[in-house]
DNA sequence: GTGAAAGCGCTAACAT
DNA sequence: ATGTTAGCGCTTTCAC
């Protein structure tokens, strides 16, 4: 069922239809007929047809999101919250997923091809190809979760460098001295800046910041490596503050594997308080991130910038919150026999 | 950078060049001609608009997937297996989030208007509006994870009921005889039928099938809930088998409150095993499904159907398997406890 | 205020 | 083997 078939049946001709189902241009139609017009098509049940309208008018009305990884929690609320605020901006959305670099390129061109309007990648690296076709195209594209070292795109993240700072803080509260960190991969904006905090809160207690490894994945299996490597170069160690929940759970892995308990012997904080954490043993302490939020607000910068492509860069800076829950403790006992360790 | 730039730029006619671009009609024209169209379209970076062709085709290459919650974890590997299936046969995927079944129903006539050439829905109920409405479209689909009473659409899911068997069985072998089981919504298959399994399970072994209760969500508060309402109506249970993992970690907390342990004082089995089960305390035994596995037929059979829409509706019924972790064990000490308490 | 006509980018008869 | 023509469903000038 057609505008022309509607037409038809309200006995005038199609542009008058099209304006009269068109809120934007009902008001050049008189109103009764236009009540007609709507009538009939409430009664042949039409739908306007958006992949034509599109090609007349150029849009599409699609988004396309960029996740590196959709079966991973983390993305899931950030997805839902994009896709909530963009639904009702009138925007479908078209998710894509790219485990690599090369492949969200590859991804990016492909939504490019499907006339997307815009974009949000969430798979940013501190330099992307992605990112540089996006530039390249000039579709209007927002980061989110991990920004780009050059900052050519608005970029929605929470303050990692901030977070850190929130989780050293906190075992520095609590009396530890030996804190260790377990880095993310450093091509990503999340394990740079995090590891940046972890560095500057260390020092502004006057505390040493070198004891850093760095995991060469945001998984559970890269934290057990890079936690038992940190474990083995400072047996001194009382606290670990990691750059992500999964290492964090990695880090848990690491401690029992060496027969040290948490938070008896060593304490850990993660980040993000992704979905479960709270239920696992010991309870993590952890920085969390308004996911949703995040998905929500790059949304909003993203409606703005494809209403208007000459909008200002903003960014979004959201603060993080620290969750304090099972795993971190004072190392009253912690640090004797943190000491018989080192010594022996 | 369009068609007709591409066939000026080569010297022909725009229908020559639309047949050179296309590798279904490239051998319409001759192979030196071709070769210099594919020549000039690289040049200029030629990307086909699949929506003009679309709208010529009455093709859209875009499907439709609907979702309860996009932030459910366990959606994420269905979803992560269907778009990259649906990838590979050449579909964007359009993900809807509908939380609820009038959301649902809206959510398919949007994607009806945006002409998707199929559709997946995740979030059938055993009478559904939006199931309905597909079935009134006539837009091939196909339902995942959850399948409706009439049949009509062909269906992928686990077999629900052999899974329960699969919990009930396991805890009789360790011993136990007073099981009770926190349903989920009887509106819902897995609901409906899981409880079944639980039932005829029981009663395959001469057991009292009647501790149930039905919690009105497959969140952790309804499994709460339900478990606590459970243990106050049966204090003799040494066993929960829950409809899913979420109701099962509810449980957990519903154990914690009484000053129960698990698997002490009742072991506990879920249904799912959504990522980080085998983390949380103590590690959940469950009942596994392959989400991805389920995303990956659904796709297949999608893609069969939308070639063939007479294709026969076959449905799809996976076998589950038994993951046991540290929430079972032996009734040995727990049934005293329990008759004590049941006693007392 | 309404109708006529053109055209978005592409494909598929039809003609040569 | 290639060009001509028409048209997918809609919007938007331009007339009247």
């Amino acid at each position: 069922v057609t505008l022309k078939a509607v037409a038809q049946a309200a006995g005038v001709h199609v542009s008058t239809a099209s304006r009269a189902i068109n809120p934007r241009t009902r008001h050049l139609v008189a109103d009764e007929l236009a009540e007609r017009i709507l009538a009939a098509a409430q009664d042949l049940g039409y739908r306007p047809d958006p992949l034509a309208a599109g090609l007349r008018t150029g849009r599409s009305h699609l988004v396309g999101i960029v996740v590196p990884d959709i079966a991973n929690p983390v993305f899931a609320p950030i997805l839902a919250g994009l896709q909530r605020a963009l639904a009702e901006a009138g925007f479908a959305v078209l998710v894509a997923n790219a485990p690599s670099a090369a492949e969200a390129a590859a991804v990016v061109d492909g939504l490019a091809a499907q006339r997307v309007e815009g974009m949000v990648l969430a798979t940013a690296g501190r330099r992307d190809l992605a990112v540089d076709r996006c530039v390249e195209t000039g579709i209007p594209t927002v980061l989110v979760n991990r920004g780009e070292d050059r900052n050519r795109l608005p970029t929605v993240v929470s303050d990692d460098r901030a977070g850190m700072r929130l989780a050293v803080d906190h075992l520095v509260a609590l009396g530890h001295r030996a804190i260790g960190h377990v880095a993310g991969p450093a091509d990503v904006s999340t394990g740079h800046l995090r590891r940046r905090g972890f560095e500057e809160a260390m020092r502004d207690v006057d505390l040493d910041p070198r004891a850093v490894t760095v995991a060469d994945g945001y998984t559970r299996a890269a934290g057990r490596a890079a936690a038992a490597a940190l474990l083995a170069a400072h047996p001194g160690l009382t606290a670990i503050a990691a750059a992500n929940d999964l290492l964090a759970l990695g880090a848990y892995e690491a401690l029992r594997e060496v027969g040290l308990e948490c938070p008896r012997d060593v304490s850990v904080v993660g980040h993000n308080d992704m979905p479960l954490v709270d239920l696992v043993s010991p309870a993590l302490t952890t920085v969390r991130i308004g996911h949703a939020e995040l998905g929500r607000e790059a949304a909003q910068i993203l409606v703005r910038r494809m209403e208007r492509p000459d909008a200002p860069v903003g960014s979004v800076v959201l603060t993080p919150e620290l969750v304090v829950r099972g795993s971190t403790a004072s190392p009253a006992r912690a640090t004797v026999r943190a000491a018989r360790r080192a010594a022996g």
